[in-house]
DNA sequence: ACTTTTGGACTGACTGGTCAGTTCAAAAGT
DNA sequence: ACTTTTGAACTGACCAGTCAGTCCAAAAGT
């Protein structure tokens, strides 16, 4: 992460890691701060040094977390566009790095679900802003694809890319939650399969 | 349940519809109690009179809602196979119609979607059994399909569902919070079009 | 070399408020 | 007669945020 090890860092970045599963587990509400700083082997003194408040703590978790995804998701597309891919192939790339995103942030991942929706919250804001980041993403090669014919006219840019986005998100928690011995290839290919529109049998 | 007392049965009506929306705007933990009395004009007492505790008016609620979603998702595809639809037609019927209940039933969708994936909670295990029963309503069509051939042997039918349900899910919360200016049929068709795999410009 | 000062990082007991759940006598509803 | 609701007061646990003070390594002073 950041480059720079001062011991405030170290600090800071074990106060993420702490909160972010148990917010995950429980929620916002009914994680403590003293939980968070005993996790995260800190006096909750040191918590308030760090951050101003519980709420703050979780926006910049929220931006840290999110950081990282849409930079893997933009990693993905670039790679298939300099390999000269078509756009399907972007977003079969990108598929497989949400999922490998979720694979090893599953916590961040369950707690970002459970807060993007909800109305009237104190981080409400920040949500919006990070999250259309992360669609923008995919809508951006939509867009591509339908530009240069690769991808049907009649596809409604927004709604199809937050369905896909919903797709991958969906099945990899359940997956998680529900499905552990399915590998990650199980369900990349699963999800594929209904990208390339081959679920109904012809062919 | 008790069918007896009509006066209960109202009563408990008002707290579930007063508890969903504050629980999908604020969570369960930050919801009191006294808020949902206030909301649903009933006094406190009455809360406790009727339910246990807080936890167990959120869980009946929970398999309250979950039960109109599946009843709702059953009709959809009983009545396409009394039309002798096909089972593509069934899944098409059974979109609009998750659209339709989360349209008419926004909050109870948000708050069942922000406590799913969540694990170490006290009501867990009814989300389990209540989740399970939505899914496999999918599971049932997309088994049929394929034993009929219309739909690819290749599909895995658990991950296939919890991907179809996400997408919906997904797409619907999404249209609800970021682009109201939708119409269900805008929806409706979006997801239609990738569950049909006309995403890409083939025709 | 040696003492002293500085200041950033951290500590943990404490405070003031909040909230689930209780109690109960009286009223309302059927 | 009986079930259900009311309303308001009360308890005790719990928790976000505070603050006076500790720790320590490196800079400054002698």
């Amino acid at each position: 992460m950041d480059s720079s090890s001062t011991r405030r860092q170290v600090t800071r970045q074990k106060l993420y890691e702490a909160a972010v599963t148990l917010i995950a587990e429980q929620g916002f509400s009914s994680t403590t701060v003293d939980e968070i700083a005993e996790r995260a082997g800190v006096a909750k003194g040191t918590v308030y040094y760090n951050f101003k408040s519980k709420t703050e703590l979780f926006e910049e978790l929220l931006r840290h977390g999110v950081g990282l995804l849409t930079a893997s998701l933009r990693a993905a597309a670039d790679e298939t566009e300099e390999r000269g891919g078509t756009k399907v192939e972007a977003l079969d790339a990108m598929i497989r790095a949400g999922l490998g995103f979720i694979d090893r942030y599953p916590a961040f991942t369950q707690l970002y679900v459970a807060e993007l929706w909800r109305t009237n919250r104190a981080w409400q804001s920040t949500l919006l802003v990070v999250r259309q980041e992360a669609v923008a993403v995919v809508e951006t090669v939509l867009r591509e694809g339908v530009d240069n014919g690769e991808l049907s006219k009649e596809i409604d840019i927004p709604l199809t890319a937050a369905a896909l986005v919903g797709m991958v998100l969906v099945a990899a928690l359940d997956w998680q939650a529900f499905q552990r011995e399915r590998t990650i290839d199980d369900v990349h290919s699963a999800l594929s399969l209904l990208l390339h529109g081959r679920v109904s049998g012809r062919r």
